[in-house]
DNA sequence: GGCGATGAGCAACAGCGTGTCGCATACGCG
DNA sequence: CGCGTATGCGACACGCTGTTGCTCATCGCC
C-alpha cells in the first residue's frame, strides 16, 4: 500500500541531505557542461560527487529526475522582484528594471544558466517567466474586455514570455555581449516596437483584410 | 588511417538502403512521440522497424545520430519559397505569404514537427530559418549601413529567426488553434508592432536615454 | 550530552542495452 | 544472369542500471 519510496518529496532539513544533494547536482552540472547530458552517467556523477551510487537512488529515481531537480533549483533562484501591487502604473522603465535584474542574475551564474539551457530547460523557465509576465499584465487583459485586438489576446502572454526567454537565452548563448543595463533595453523595446520596426520597417502596409480578431 | 567506417556518408541509391532507413526513421518518429527520446532504445527501433539490430549499425552510429538524420530529413521538407530576386519590394503581403505556406507545410505534417520539437530540434529548426530570413533582409541591412538604430544590428537576424520559431512551433503544440492564413498574419503583424502595442500598450515612453545604439 | 532515528557507505546481484563480430542468405543493379 | 552488396542471424564481452541487506556514522531532539 505504501505508494513508492517517493524520493525527494520531503524538504531537506537534514545537514547530511543537503549536503548529498548539493554534491550530486554541482557533479552533474560541471559533468553536463563538458560532455552533454547524453553522455554523463549515474555513475560518472556519483564517483565526482563523491558518493555513493546507492545513495544516489535513495534521492532520485534517475539521471532525468536529478536533471529536474538541478533545473528546479537554479530557475528557482533567477531574481524574479515582485510585482508592484498597481500594476497599471507598471512603465518602461519599470519593465527595463525587472529585465535588468534578471538578466543580472544570469550573468552571476552565466555558466549555471547555460547549462540549464543545454539541459533543456529552456521550457522550464518559460513556464515561470510565463506566471511571471501573467502577473503582471493580467490587468490589463482585464481591461481591454472584449475589445477588439489585432491577433487573439489568448496569445499575448505565451508569445511575450517565449520571446523573453529567447532574447535571454540568445543573450546567454551569444556569451553576454552587451551589458545587461543595456540589453535590458533591447529587450523591452524589441517587445514594444517589434524587430521589423527596429530595421526601420515602418512604411509596411498596414494587415487590412485581416482576419476576424 | 582509416579516419572511421563513415556511416551514412554516401547518398543512399540502393533500394534496400532507403527502404532500411525510411523504416527505422519511421519507427524512430512514432516510438519517440509515444514515450519521448530518452525512454527510446535501438533495440524497440529495430524492433518496430523490423530491421535487424545490426543493420542499425551498419547506417547510424547510435540513437542520436539517427535523431540528427531525422530532424534533418523532415526540416528539409519544409517549403521555403524563393525570395523575390529584388528584396526591397518585399511587402507585409508578401512576408504574410511566405509564412502561410510554411506553416501549411508545417500543418500537413504535424505530427512530424512535433515530434521533430520534442526532438530538440528547435535549434536546427531555428538554423535554416535564420537563412532564410537573411537572405531576405541582408539588402535591408546594407541599406542601413551606419545608421543608428534602437537596437544593435546584429541582433536582428538571430532574433528575428528565433522569434519566427517560437511562434510557429507554439501554433504546433497548441494543436493549431488557428487556421494558416490567420496564423500567418498574426505572426507578421506580432513581428512588426511587438506583442505590446497589440496589447494597446502604445502609450509608453520612448526609450529615451538608451544606451550608446 | 545522550539516545533514537535516519542517512550514507559498502559489496554484490541480476537484468538489460550496447556495439561488434563472422558467416549465410537474399536482393538489387548493370 | 551473375556479381556485388545489403540484410539476417546468433553470439560475445562490456558497461551501466536499479535494488538489496548490512554496518557504521551522523543528525535532530528531548
Amino acid at each position: 500500500m505504501t505508494p513508492r519510496p517517493e524520493r525527494r518529496s520531503e524538504q531537506a532539513t537534514d545537514l547530511r541531505v543537503i549536503k548529498t544533494r548539493k554534491a550530486l547536482r554541482d557533479a552533474f552540472i560541471s559533468l553536463v557542461r563538458e560532455r552533454g547530458l547524453a553522455a554523463v552517467t549515474v555513475l560518472d556523477v556519483t564517483e565526482r560527487a563523491m558518493v555513493n551510487r546507492a545513495t544516489f537512488y535513495r534521492h532520485f529515481r534517475d539521471k532525468y529526475d536529478l536533471m529536474r531537480f538541478t533545473i528546479d533549483s537554479l530557475v528557482a533562484d533567477l531574481a524574479w522582484r515582485p510585482v508592484p501591487s498597481d500594476p497599471s502604473s507598471f512603465a518602461f522603465q519599470d519593465a527595463v528594471d525587472h529585465t535588468e535584474a534578471i538578466l543580472n542574475r544570469l550573468a552571476q551564474h552565466a555558466d549555471l544558466f547555460q547549462a540549464v539551457l543545454a539541459l533543456g530547460g529552456g521550457p522550464r523557465l518559460t513556464l515561470k517567466t510565463q506566471r511571471f509576465v501573467e502577473e503582471i499584465i493580467r490587468h490589463r487583459l482585464d481591461v481591454l474586455g472584449d475589445l477588439e485586438t489585432p491577433i487573439p489576446k489568448e496569445m499575448i502572454v505565451p508569445i511575450l514570455s517565449r520571446w523573453s526567454t529567447a532574447l535571454w537565452s540568445w543573450w546567454l548563448m551569444e556569451g553576454m555581449p552587451y551589458p545587461p543595463r543595456d540589453m535590458a533595453v533591447y529587450v523591452v523595446t524589441l517587445l514594444r516596437d517589434g524587430p521589423l520596426a527596429c530595421l526601420g520597417l515602418t512604411g509596411w502596409a498596414a494587415s487590412e483584410g485581416a482576419p476576424p480578431g
